[in-house]
DNA sequence: ACGGTCAATGTAATCGTTATCATAGCCCGA
DNA sequence: TCGGGCTATGATAACGATTACATTGACCGT
């Protein structure tokens, strides 16, 4: 049973639609409509090509049919990361989705630079991928690679947007979640607000502040906003000599605007010896299954990840292969709602605070 | 700059080489060589090209290269799962690893699913992949598939393995890691232990098992074990009735054998209102950011992921390119150690039971 | 001045598939 | 019986790149 060893002393080639029909006595084309399930293949036939063709291990080479029928059936998911929840679960539920049309996904990771992004995308190009979810990491999207190029493949932005308004989005309202959040947060009686948040530059840290500092405006309340990186450590850090100060003047209530963010200023809080909520209220954006398991459990506010993988399919799937010929439409901005998801983390400040 | 508008009216076609040789005058043998870095272009031609390439929006086909090289620079990884940390942090480590060498990455996620699994592989044949990172979710592996096919690309199991011993695997030593936990529960004096654990047909989850009962043994202790799912739900539920026994007679120290399972157990222990560590010890597996954001944090046996992705890549790398002629060698186990990282969930029992 | 070396380019075959067109039989109605 | 419309099949030209081979000058030493 030793099949899989690493190849036999001549390095056989593998078969091709000419080795099976040579060995079956019919021509190249006739194989080619057996297996691809042609109405003009007789039954008796195409039963001895499917056999001939297990037989000799035969397995299509659909570069070969990609650059045939000028479709690679591929499609180009870009994202920043896949250890973050936000991005893992989205990319699961798309994979499935377009799996199930028949196309096969092929993964950037970006980690977040422009270099990177771009280079994957050129490399999208290159693959004649028929469409390209993009999680763009610059205000400027693929637009500026994308115009240079004759007839590029749609591309929908997903979770992120930039400013080019070229492409279609899928995004979630994320600022109106933190709005929500601040409500909650105000509605307990907290005055003192803190966000810690990403780098400025994507789209969702700024609509996850602005909807944060909007919701406290409303209130009359300022909010202290620290920008840094979507990183447990960075938020450990910073955490901690956010909350040096004493009692009387440091923030009652924590925003922590991505899950990463989450854990690092729960283990911030755990090591200065504050108490969540009694000491800290602390909310957070997101909501992978460690939220629930958390002591106490974290009150977030959480996007539908798996209906926007479902829109994002449904998006560009639209795009890539129109059947018959469908009116020209601009841009498709969907704007998912989320879920304000109250737990323990968060509560009434400190009578003294 | 509405560059990115789906479709001018006439669907132009991406240009090609020959497109690029017909503009400049040349044959498309210069211009390939002379984008390919021939040394046997002049310079002033070689620029000529560069520039009317660009200029055209030319970006190769690589589909048309990959079938007339015989190399599609394409490496498939199969994984069961993006979600989990413990996949996601080795794929991200894969990722970099292979682009560095040029290689792109198809990605499937087979959800644990054999048949997925299974048309996966199939898939990367077809692509003329050429070499495959595969995590199994079945004792066979992708052995009995590949057997059939002539030159097989070579093949790196991760993180867990099949049985059949024909793919160089790279896994980490659970077993090891998983009797380190047990040692250490029953140091603290722990007598009445139980694993939470994923299905039985992974090897991740019985050397887990394995090892831990192992450890317990060496001690003449007996260990409750309950296979079941990699999910948060399943193991919140499990964790539910196993503990809803009485204080004498309950475990006093519990082992949730992968990180999904951690999160589900936490929530249900605080859930009964039992706390870690007084009334009960809770060790995992793998270790995510969030086990240090945790109160209490929680005490692990992490694989060194990064290392084990770097390694595989290493492998897969020596197996596809092969420089010169190697010496056939059989398949290489690399087994990882990890590290016990021993945290604020883990502590001695309470007095009274 | 002549053959030879070498650099630069062109010509055309090739990779494995699908699709177009042509052809050979076959059945059926007029 | 003949021709029109099937159906099943074969021969062959694409798809877009790379590359083995052929060709053209230019240059150089004798």
């Amino acid at each position: 049973m030793d099949t899989n060893d690493q190849g036999s002393s001549a390095a056989a080639p593998r078969p091709t639609v000419q080795d099976v029909a040579r060995a079956l006595g019919v021509s190249t084309a006739t194989v080619s409509r057996a297996l691809s399930g042609s109405p003009n293949v007789s039954t008796a036939t195409r039963e001895k090509v499917m056999r001939g063709a297990a037989q000799l291990g035969y397995q299509p080479n659909v570069l070969a049919r990609a650059l045939r029928q000028e479709r690679s059936s591929l499609v180009g998911l870009v994202v920043p990361d896949v250890r973050s929840d936000f991005f893992a679960a989205a990319s699961s539920v798309l994979q499935r989705a377009l799996e199930e049309h028949g196309f096969r996904l092929i993964l950037g990771i970006t980690g977040d630079d422009p270099d990177a992004d771009r280079d994957y995308l050129v490399t999208l190009l290159q693959h004649r991928a028929e469409g390209i979810v993009h999680v763009p990491c610059t205000d400027e999207g693929a637009a500026p690679l994308l115009g240079g190029v004759p007839t590029p493949p749609p591309v929908v932005e997903f979770l992120r947007q930039s400013r080019s308004n070229v492409a279609d989005t899928v995004v979630s309202n994320e600022r109106e979640g933190a709005r929500q959040l601040a409500e909650h947060l105000i509605a307990f009686g907290h005055r003192r607000l803190a966000v810690l948040a990403g780098p400025d530059r994507f789209s969702t840290t700024r609509d996850r502040v602005g909807g944060f500092v909007d919701g406290a405006d409303a209130h009359g309340l300022e909010v202290e906003v620290r920008y840094g990186l979507y990183d447990h450590d960075w938020t450990h850090r910073e955490t901690l000599t956010l909350m040096a100060g004493d009692a009387e003047t440091r923030p009652t209530a924590l925003f922590a605007a991505g899950n990463r963010l989450v854990s690092g200023a729960l283990q911030a809080l755990s090591e200065l010896g504050l108490r969540v909520p009694a000491d800290v209220s602390l909310v957070g954006a997101d909501d992978p299954d460690w939220f629930r398991g958390c002591t106490p459990s974290v009150t977030t506010f959480a996007a539908p990840l798996e209906q926007m993988g479902l829109v994002a399919a449904q998006t560009l799937l639209g795009r890539m292969r129109p059947k018959g010929r469908q009116p020209r439409v601009g841009p498709i901005h969907a704007l998912l709602g989320g879920q304000l998801i109250v737990r323990g983390s968060s509560g009434p400040p400190a009578a003294g605070a």
